[in-house]
DNA sequence: GGTATTCGCTTACAAATCGTTTACAATCCG
DNA sequence: CGGATTGTAAACGATTTGTAAGCGAATACC
């Protein structure tokens, strides 16, 4: 499965560490840079990156410089920036952003937009693999071994949500937050019932894994 | 579906990757060169190129002199040029090239303008095939195993759409806006109806595919 | 310019599909 | 062993889709 690669511009190590963490967690292969010179040394080797996370007060070089570079590289970028920085600086830089996100920031919030972002720029990830299944995002399909299952809308959903967390336990309740809505009420046992036909339909009794009294957990 | 084909002429490797992943996504051929001279050898070899990129500044033979050989080939020209040529060289050259584009340009506004050459130039691709269907774009008609059949506007637009898009599921919304226009406002049913109309005329049950509580798939 | 034709949006209803719940069996785990 | 948890088939209501028909608007054709 190729991933989406991510730029990480991040001085702070300890902000970056978490964010590269979960970025990885989530499926992306992040890269780190705690200047803003390496990261024009490194886009002038290879800039086949899908997005860059870009912090807007660095050592070297600052966001504005960098921000030509990204262009150059049509490389989509979403500012991090301090809470101090939003009137001052932000202002004049946001037109060239595809998004911004101010710290402290909630992880899930980040993950969320860099989706967005990916997907309005054409660059979201458009396959995912996992137990020999093959999901393709644009088509909406799902094939095992070349050959195409038909599952229902909301079968698919999870199939999805399982799959971008696989080898992650979800609980019930995330995943019914995740693909029925924030606001969904009514039974979890549903969950059972679409795991259940997932299950069968794609032969993924060893791979779906219940995890008594909390749910279930996609394995590869 | 024969495509067209596109030579990149740019030394700056990494401008050039970008170039070359976006026409080829967008489903153009295209083959890189890095100097004028590598150019003109490929040319006397093979000049079946429906459009030349060219970057002005080049090591080798540089915009002027690979000009020629683009005229004597019959292949159009459009210049990329960094923003100090504008005034200076361009101005002389324009006349020979088709367009010319000043870096850094969004890729999308590269993408209008290759189609725009193409057309002007009768180059363009003018069939799509998709499901043993021949769509011809200039006459806008519609073969199924070499008999015309006979279309609506509306229907004809539908088609292209899902052409282009083969293998892809659209929603409802997207096939609206892309097929109706951003503005419009109306039942999303109509589509439905639309698509019934294909199906029915072209015999297409098997390959347009409904995508539940989504939209639809046309497949190849 | 007026008439005839075609077009495409909407509507309505039938048919198909979908998702939730329920009920009960199987299983787990203490 | 027994209560709690999970698996799963079936059913039902709700939603979604297919499609024929109608009607006003646009278009074509004298």
């Amino acid at each position: 499965m190729a991933r989406n690669r991510i730029m990480v511009v991040e001085d702070e190590e300890a902000i970056s560490k978490i964010i590269i963490k979960n970025l990885i967690a989530t499926g992306y292969a992040a890269t780190p840079f705690y200047d803003g010179a390496e990261v024009a040394k490194a886009l002038s080797r290879d800039a086949d990156y899908d997005l860059a996370l870009l912090d807007v007060m660095l050592p070297g070089l600052d966001g504005f410089e960098l921000m030509a570079y990204m262009k150059h590289h049509d490389i989509p970028v979403i500012y991090l920036t301090a809470k101090a920085d939003v009137d001052s600086k932000i202002q004049g830089l946001r037109d060239g952003a595809q998004d911004y996100i101010v710290k402290p920031f909630e992880v899930l919030e980040l993950l969320v937009r860099i989706e967005k972002v990916l997907e309005r720029t054409g660059k979201f990830q458009q396959t995912l693999s996992v137990a020999g299944i093959e999901i393709n995002l644009l088509e909406r399909s799902v094939r095992r071994a070349g050959a195409e299952i038909t599952l229902k809308p909301m079968e698919f959903d999870l199939l999805v949500m399982l799959a971008k967390n696989k080898n992650i336990a979800l609980t019930r309740e995330r995943l019914l937050h995740g693909v029925w809505g924030v606001d969904y009420i009514g039974e979890t046992r549903t969950v059972d019932v679409h795991v259940g036909q997932l299950r069968k339909k794609l032969d993924l009794f060893d791979n779906i894994k219940t995890i008594s009294k909390m749910g279930y957990r996609l394995e590869d």
